[in-house]
DNA sequence: ACCTCCCTGGCC
DNA sequence: GGCCAGGGAGGT
């Protein structure tokens, strides 16, 4: 179980992404046949938990979309699936009765007997069917524009962080400002950008608030080349143990105590707001 | 705007 | 045996 946590990241935003992009083909058109709960702590933030399989059994699943870390499932009769894999969340694809990994918390099966697994070991994700009242007062309402798809303009990104005395790690974590930056990918776009990450967000000049929002899309879609590579055969890679290849490259998160690849000063971690931050003193201003 | 909690497996 | 990882909600 090591070789997961080595040569997998976490599910960050690309690796929503892949997820997004793996499961479409196999789920968009079918119907949903049953679907099973087995920790019902999985199912959060419905109004009556109990009610999320009747919801779904029987809907045909229309789209299948993404919002920051969240996936949507858009089912008929205006009712949307929601799912967040938390920190050590995986969506698996499987036929029924076939052998399934351990904490598959819940089962989604569908009309062509393929069954969609959420694997969760620490069920810090969820699952939830929203109807459009439910979902405009979820958190899905109130989160950014999203890193991916529609990064906002720098102006915009000025204003955001205008007086603004939070450290600017803390508002790139904030999914209200920007939906989908998680920590990892965080400390990346502030190695690639050059800005330490203790800097209050109101203090970044023009010009690095620029550089950062020009390292958003670069971090981001690395990590999907190779997260979701990883993602795509997870199956196969977890037997096999053959490690994945985007831990290897990381610039900053992980990086502490070894030497900076753009300047050779010795990188260093510290905690800002309960999260874990990796960086370079010598580059990162 | 900040802190605490949730949860499990890996690791010391 | 105890600590650590962390996204997001809830509380103050």
């Amino acid at each position: 179980m090591r070789r997961w946590l080595v040569s997998s990241p976490m599910p960050e935003l690309p690796e929503v992404e892949a997820t997004r992009r793996h499961l479409e083909p196999a789920v968009v058109g079918r119907a949903i046949a049953a679907v099973e709960v087995r920790r019902p702590r999985m199912v959060r933030y419905q109004p009556d938990p109990g009610s999320m399989s009747h919801r779904m059994v029987g809907r045909r699943i229309e789209a299948m979309g993404r919002h920051g870390k969240f996936l949507m499932a858009e089912l008929e009769g205006d009712l949307t699936w929601v799912s967040h894999l938390g920190m050590s969340g995986r969506f698996e694809l499987g036929v029924e009765g076939a052998d399934e990994a351990p904490h598959t918390n819940v089962v989604v099966r569908l009309d062509d007997g393929i069954e969609v697994r959420l694997v969760d070991p620490r069920t810090f994700g969820f699952v939830a069917v929203f109807t459009p009242d439910e979902l405009a007062e979820s958190t899905l309402s109130r989160l950014g524009p999203d890193a991916l798809d529609s990064l906002p303009p720098v102006t915009s990104l000025r204003t955001a962080l205008t007086g603004r005395s939070a450290p600017i790690k803390a508002l790139l974590l904030d999914q209200r400002l920007i939906a989908g930056i998680g920590n990892i990918y965080a400390d990346e776009m502030l190695w690639r950008a050059e800005i330490s990450p203790l800097r209050p967000g109101g203090s970044l000049l023009a010009d690095e608030v620029a550089a950062l929002r020009r390292a958003v899309r670069p971090v981001l879609t690395a990590g999907l080349r190779s997260g979701g590579t990883s993602l795509g055969d997870l199956a196969y890679l977890l037997p096999d143990g053959r490690a994945g290849e985007h831990m290897s490259r990381l610039e900053a998160y992980g990086r502490n105590g070894e030497v900076c690849r753009r300047c050779g000063t010795t990188m260093v971690r510290n905690v800002i707001r309960q999260r874990s931050s990796h960086w370079c003193p010598g580059c990162q201003k």
